[in-house]
DNA sequence: CCAATTTGTCTCATTTTTTGAAATCTTAAT
DNA sequence: ATTAAGATTTCAAAAAATGAGACAAATTGG
């Protein structure tokens, strides 16, 4: 089929992860990888963009802009410009409510996030991958953190805490496949650094993440247990310059104290 | 073709709006119509479930699970269920990041539900339909309320609130094709009384609700205005045995305020 | 522990949908 | 008014989805 040929060719292949399986369903994968198309980079596209993009026909394209928009995915962004639409909210939504970490998390996270007004984050661990569950921006910041939606496992302190933190056949399967990236002149790149980092988390209970993933950004992150497993972790960032002294103790505390409750919380009912 | 026919038949089909446009992509459409068919009422299917709801024999079934599963929209709940997957809370992000209103009203209204506790609602009118855009939970309530995805226009403060201050026309011509449906025994259901009810509420600017939409319910909304016109509402609501007097007062000055801060920062930079 | 039930995968001929080029209509911009 | 770009429509050819059933794997239950 030409349009496969072209869009597999298309150097920025939509493929978000490492290769997705070999799908049983052609037509609604398109359907799918234009709406994942969208992110924080790039919220709004043209019909000729996508069109572009995917190297597929006007016609096609339009089609399937359609079939989006149809059912609320899609919404117009202007004229002959399409955003994500509300049935993504009401989705979310959905997912949120009926997530039981996240319905325990979430007044928590909230609460953390109007005590310090920064960014405050919630990462699960699932396998070898950091996905984002909740993410509440930072009241002030002008820029926001960079939305990198797969998380280094390296740098970043969240990934840290989770890799710290998670069962020690994952932690070293992980490490065994992990090719350091640097990031900044002040990631770690070296196993022998990384190693050393994840004990002092062990041992102090949180990461503190300096400019490591992010040139100017810090960020603090804490474990949260249940069932003795730490799969999940919260954490805090913004503009490195912010974490000082006495405020970055207070943040310390503030995000292991949100953890230790999510982590009690998590133990009582469940 | 056989499966679609068994599908319009059956009777509580997945079309959640009136009656979606024709559409042009079948597959795409029915991908999207099993995503659509998670509600806060059904948030885990199991795979026989899907396929006796659609009437689609077991082959296909999983076949459109997994092409949802594969791009993470579902994801796996304990074995031979599904729920929605993480690639929902990301679009969910990437559409909240990128709305203007969204973004300013966010910490408004998350400082709003951190002040009183209760739940906390961002609805917008497009046409003649409510959408909400933002909803925080209760922190106390352990019974939240009734998630409507179709508000319905005579009842609920803020579809009231965003039909007071709707455009004549707009008002009109919604209120011309209502037939109001008598929810409790509390509901408005003449137009009279309706209109009473929208005099009101434009001459003090916001509305309070008590158990026209939910026995035991209380809501309180008031109108957001952006270029002179009202297309979005704030609105809190909860246990009608919790507003009254004093509070009932503390909680409409909360939201009225809530609302103008809102209307105030579009204004602004917008 | 074995049998019964349910879940999930796979195959393949048949049917249905999707595709894409181009004509056509619409809307905006110059 | 003229041009350009956006959007829809048509239709035959091409490709993909379908669905029945065979089968394997995993659960369940007695």
């Amino acid at each position: 089929m030409k349009a496969r040929a072209a869009r597999s060719a298309d150097a920025a292949a939509p493929d978000t992860e490492k290769s997705r399986p070999r799908s049983v369903n052609t037509t609604a994968d398109r359907a799918i990888d234009i709406l994942l198309a969208y992110s924080s980079d790039k919220p709004v596209w043209s019909a000729a963009e996508i069109a572009a993009h995917f190297g597929m026909p006007r016609s096609t394209t339009y089609r399937y802009i359609n079939t989006l928009r149809n059912c609320g995915l899609l919404a117009d962004e202007g004229s002959s410009l399409y955003r994500l639409g509300h049935k993504v909210l009401h989705l979310a939504r959905v997912a949120k409510m009926h997530d039981p970490v996240l319905r325990v998390a979430a007044p928590v996270l909230s609460e953390l996030s109007g005590t310090f007004g920064d960014a405050v984050l919630l990462h699960e661990r699932v396998g070898s991958e950091v996905i984002t569950l909740e993410r509440i921006e930072s009241r002030m910041a002008l820029v926001t953190l960079s939305q990198s939606k797969l998380l280094p496992w390296p740098a970043a302190a969240s990934a840290k805490v989770l890799l710290a933190f998670a069962p020690a056949a994952d932690r070293e399967d992980i490490l065994s496949r992990t090719v350091p990236i640097r990031y900044t002149g002040k990631t770690h790149t070296t196993h022998k650094a990384l190693l050393a980092d994840l004990k002092t988390i062990t041992r102090q209970g949180y990461a503190v993440g300096i400019e490591e993933l992010d040139e100017g950004a810090t960020g603090i992150a804490a474990p949260i247990f249940s069932d003795q497993e730490c799969r999940y972790a919260v954490s805090m960032g913004g503009a490195a310059a912010k974490f000082h002294g006495k405020r970055l103790a207070a943040v310390v505390r503030g995000v292991t104290s949100a953890a230790a409750r999510i982590s009690k919380a998590l133990a009582g009912p469940g």
